[in-house]
DNA sequence: GCCCAGGTGGGTA
DNA sequence: TACCCACATGGG
C-alpha cells in the first residue's frame, strides 16, 4: 500500500509539478481562507479576502474590531456569507478570550490536543482543522477533501462510503509523518480533481493515474 | 437556465 | 447511525 500510495504521488508531482500550498501570506491568512473556501471556489475566496486585507481584517485584532454584519458584508463573494461571518467571529472571539489573540499561542498545543480544541469551535469541521494544522501550524496531518474520496474510490483503494477518519488513516497508517510530503499530496489530489476528463476512457493515455482513470466526468453526473 | 465548488451544523427517524 | 437540508456567490 506504502509503494501505491507513493507512486500516485509521484505520477500527480511529474505532471502537475509542486502546487505551492496554502496560498496564504499569514497563519491567520491560512485560517481564515480555510474557513471561507468551505464548498466553495477559491477564485470566489480570493475576492473576500481582497476585501477583508483591504479593511485591515487579515490579523486577529483587526477581524475582531468588526461586526458579524460587516464581517458578512466583505466576505459575501465567498458566498455563505452570513455563516461564514459566524465562523470568522466564533475564532477570533476563542483566540482572544482564551489566548489574547496570540496565535502562537493556541498553536503551541500538542497536536491532539490543538485538533480536538478547533474541532469543538463553530464552523471547523474535520477538513478545515486538518487544513489548519497542516498548512498553518505545519504539523504532519493528511488532509481529505471530496476530490481524495471521489478519487480513491475510484482506484478501488477505499468503499466510496468512508469515513473522513478512515480514509485519512489510508495515508497516515502508510507513508512517512512528512509535513511536505503532506502538504504537497493534498494540494496535487485537489489540482487533479479539478480536472475533467474528456475522453471518458478508463486508463487513458492522458491520465496521470493510467492504472484507472480517475477524472471525473460529465457521464457520471458529477 | 443549470451544475458545481478544497464543508459544516442542525434536525429528524 | 443514517439521511436530509440550509447555507449563497460566481464561473463554465
Amino acid at each position: 500500500m506504502r509503494q501505491q500510495l507513493l507512486t500516485i504521488y509521484e505520477r500527480l508531482f511529474a505532471v502537475y509539478g509542486p502546487q505551492g500550498w496554502w496560498p496564504g501570506d499569514s497563519p491567520f491568512e491560512v485560517i481564515v481562507g480555510a474557513i471561507l473556501t468551505q464548498n466553495t471556489a477559491w477564485s470566489n475566496v480570493e475576492r473576500a479576502i481582497a476585501n477583508l486585507r483591504a479593511a485591515g481584517a487579515l490579523t486577529p485584532a483587526g477581524l475582531l474590531a468588526l461586526t458579524t454584519e460587516e464581517t458578512a458584508r466583505l466576505v459575501r463573494p465567498a458566498g455563505y456569507f452570513n455563516t461564514k461571518a459566524r465562523k470568522l467571529r466564533a475564532v477570533v472571539e476563542f483566540l482572544d478570550q482564551e489566548y489574547g489573540g496570540d496565535l502562537d499561542r493556541l498553536f503551541a498545543l500538542d497536536t491532539a490536543t490543538l485538533r480536538e480544541t478547533l474541532l469543538s469551535l463553530y464552523g471547523i469541521g474535520p477538513e478545515t482543522a486538518d487544513s489548519i494544522l497542516l498548512y498553518a501550524a505545519g504539523r504532519p496531518v493528511f488532509v481529505v477533501d471530496a476530490y481524495t474520496r471521489r478519487i480513491f474510490s475510484r482506484l478501488g483503494l477505499v468503499p466510496e462510503t468512508v469515513t473522513y477518519h478512515d480514509l485519512q488513516a489510508l495515508f497516515s497508517d502508510h507513508l512517512p509523518s512528512d509535513v511536505s510530503l503532506f502538504n504537497e499530496y493534498h494540494a496535487l489530489i485537489v489540482r487533479h480533481g479539478k480536472v475533467r476528463c474528456t475522453s471518458r476512457q478508463p486508463g487513458c493515455d492522458s491520465c496521470p493515474l493510467s492504472e484507472g482513470c480517475v477524472y471525473p466526468s460529465p457521464a457520471d453526473g458529477i
